[in-house]
DNA sequence: TTGTAAGCGTTATCAT
DNA sequence: ATGATAACGCTTACAA
């Protein structure tokens, strides 16, 4: 324990302006005059300012200085994301932080660890006073807390959809993009398409079954419930889950992956296999590189975080508008395993 | 009377405690005996204030809270990077947030996109009572200016060393990782070993071409300056190095890439060639997935950001050993690349 | 157990 | 052009 409180210039601690005014002979108002480069003061007044603001290696409490400013401002944008490590977490961070230091604005980034709680408490932290907007990609976690307090700074949801709660969103249409993916396939003469995905409970994958289901109806092809495989929360589980797809009596010719993990199971199932189409929702790392490349549906992941940033900055500044929830179109790559041609199949015999 | 400015609450933006004392009818101080858990207020005062405070959406502004409390602190601890999208960098900041937050701190990262001047603003905008204590992965600006203000949070650098400045710091093992590498080809029997590295006047490069001469001398092998490429920035400037160190009337038998870029051009120039070993500095995406899968010596990134984080939290705590250099040691993954052995090639003829 | 008043480091108001 | 003083929202002495 140190004992600090002891009078003269900066024993406890750091210089104040109290000690620059002291050191400069003139009074704090001047000092804070140099400070914000009011044009109010004489230059040789100014200079010496300076110099004993240099003399004593004062740096301004920012904390303290927006405390009493009018505009307060910290030039700071949040962003809370689960988990820092993963390559779209940079990519929309990037997009974000690109987009608010248009506007003059830094981004902090902070990763949660998927953790909800941690979640909770950096949303708390961050909007305590600490940066002027957030951006939050959340982890499922209960943010409905966020819906009480009308003060604090403003927040964006971006990627998901927070659970239960009101509020400005910039997703990915996820529906649209399994449709997409699912009406590339039939265009090809698939007939008999596997849906292979995560937890139907997760907002995303429920969109883009929904996605599944539209294109087929509206190729009036009936949907056959031995062709769709939910719940798959790991690679291994996606692999067993679409090679029993291949090995139906009446098999699967094409397979759509609703997620990375599903993909790369599908993609397995159907190595070797030339008349079994692939199409995954997300690019990944190595989608490009692998053989055959793997056609995909991909979010454009950038968009998101420049656009919630947009949406942000709205608010920042001012604007009240209703919640508003942004849907931002996917992209179909096409690059090889998506363009199988079914027809030629051995399994399409009687009828 | 409390109605302080404007009467009503919260007319001006947020409700503050003085608000939240008069709608529970209590004083400001049991409101802040509430908000910091003090066991001296009853039961029914403390609900009763809660209950204000969830009325009135209250939220606590912690930088007022800090402006006071004796034991400031705001839990918090910086990151600033060069690229939030580099793989390393997500790493480092994984170690570093995973040791902070044992120790009751969250991260913040924020990226300066490799701007010498955003990142010594962020630095500024950091130090400036906004974190406990900050790391720096330095982009090679001059950070001089951190010499002179003795006051601010405390900075420690990572990863790279901050030009002509002492400064606490944790680097790896430049020189030990190269001369490593070049000790293990040399133990292949290679003696005529190629160095393919960036500009000499990156501190890092200059580090690693020591290890390589190091290692030399202590086999008693002649350095042959005909085999050291250095300056190359690029990817293809690489691959042409290595070919002509790959064509020279003595060729080289193995190539040591200084850096990934380096080490792919030498990947390159090898491909086909089974006869020459290639082991680079830094591990990367697909060192593993190659064919021939690569040998690297590699930094431990995660342990950088956690000993970078273990000797801030060090100095945050009040340790004032002076100027600290932390180097980690390289670890060599042996992969195949750099397996092969030099001697029964066709380039041994006479003498 | 609760309240009053001072003060943290800065900017804003209003004089001079 | 410069300064005295109140105020920002909160915590901490010190009472009561």
């Amino acid at each position: 324990m140190p004992a600090p409180t002891t009078n003269g210039v900066a024993v406890g601690g750091r210089p104040t302006i109290r000690d620059v005014a002291a050191e400069a002979a003139v009074s704090t108002k001047t000092v804070s005059r140099v400070l914000n480069g009011e044009p109010s003061v004489r230059p040789a007044t100014a200079r010496n300012v300076r110099d004993a603001i240099a003399r004593l290696g004062f740096e301004r409490n920012e904390a303290a200085a927006n405390l009493r400013r009018r505009r307060k401002s910290t030039s700071l944008v949040g962003l809370v994301v689960g988990d820092l490590g993963s390559p779209g977490t940079a990519v929309l961070a990037r997009g974000a932080e690109q987009v608010g230091r248009e506007h003059g604005y830094y981004l902090l980034v902070a990763s949660s660890g998927s953790d909800a709680a941690i979640e909770a408490e950096l949303i708390r932290t961050f909007r305590a006073g600490r940066v002027d907007g957030l951006i939050v990609v959340p982890t499922g976690s209960d943010l409905s807390f966020l819906a009480e307090s009308t003060a604090g700074a403003p927040v964006v949801f971006a990627d998901r959809l927070p659970g239960n709660l009101r509020a400005d969103s910039v997703v990915a249409a996820d529906a649209d993009g399994a449709r997409q993916a699912v009406e590339y396939l039939l265009a090809r003469h698939h007939r008999r398409i596997g849906f292979l995905g995560g937890p139907a409970s997760l907002f995303s994958v429920a969109q883009r079954y929904r996605g599944y289901e539209q294109a087929l109806a509206a190729a009036a092809v009936d949907l056959d419930p031995a062709l769709v495989r939910l719940g798959l929360d790991d690679t291994a589980g996606a692999l067993d889950a679409a090679a029993a797809l291949l090995r139906l009596p009446d098999p699967a010719t094409a397979l759509f992956g609703a997620d990375t993990g599903a993909t790369i199971g599908a993609l397995r199932a159907a190595a070797g296999r030339s008349d079994v189409a692939v199409i995954g929702f997300d690019d990944f790392q190595m989608a490009g590189l692998l053989d055959p490349p793997v056609t995909v549906v991909a979010r454009d992941v950038e968009a998101l975080g420049r656009t919630a940033a947009e949406l942000l900055l709205r608010r920042i500044g001012g604007d009240r508008r209703p919640v508003q929830r942004i849907t931002l179109d996917t992209v179909l790559i096409p690059r090889a395993s998506g363009e199988k041609t079914a027809g030629r199949s051995p399994a399409t015999p009687d009828q």
